[in-house]
DNA sequence: CTTCTCACA
DNA sequence: TGTGAGAA
């Protein structure tokens, strides 16, 4: 498929396509006139990129993330450097810190809507 | 419709 | 991390 069903079918637009694809976290080949041709699997990756792009993750973080789930772990463990791992783990510490404001701003929010006359629009808790 | 690059926020 | 313009 062209890059124009890609987007409506992903409902990622057709610039921000290329632009992952100039970021490394997306491929495709060329028809005859030089037109992007994508896979059915393109879908569910680029569903997979925008959600983690849309969750705050660097793009450098997307591809090494994709890379990990593209190999075996044990082929992967074996390649794994020290820096990598320490790389790795900076990024771990970065998640955990966004995942610690976020889920502070969520319980205000939470708490403040739960003394309102609005409570039937919270969600179910968890 | 698609492609590209350069500039910009 | 994305967008807009301009040209092909």
């Amino acid at each position: 498929m062209k890059i124009g069903e890609l987007a409506r079918r992903t409902g990622v637009a057709p610039r921000l396509l290329r632009y992952y694809e100039q970021q490394g976290l997306l491929s495709a080949d060329r028809a005859a006139n030089g037109y992007r041709s994508y896979t059915e699997e393109d879908v569910a990756r680029v569903e997979r990129v925008a959600g983690l792009v849309r969750s705050g993750v660097p793009t450098r973080l997307v591809r090494a993330i994709l890379d990990i789930e593209g190999r075996r772990s044990a082929e992967l463990a074996a390649t794994c450097t020290r820096s990598l791992a320490e790389q790795l783990t900076a990024e771990l510490g970065q998640i955990d810190s966004r995942i610690a404001c976020l889920t502070k701003s969520r319980e205000a929010i939470r708490g403040f809507l739960a003394r309102t006359e609005h409570q039937d629009l919270l969600p179910a808790q968890r």
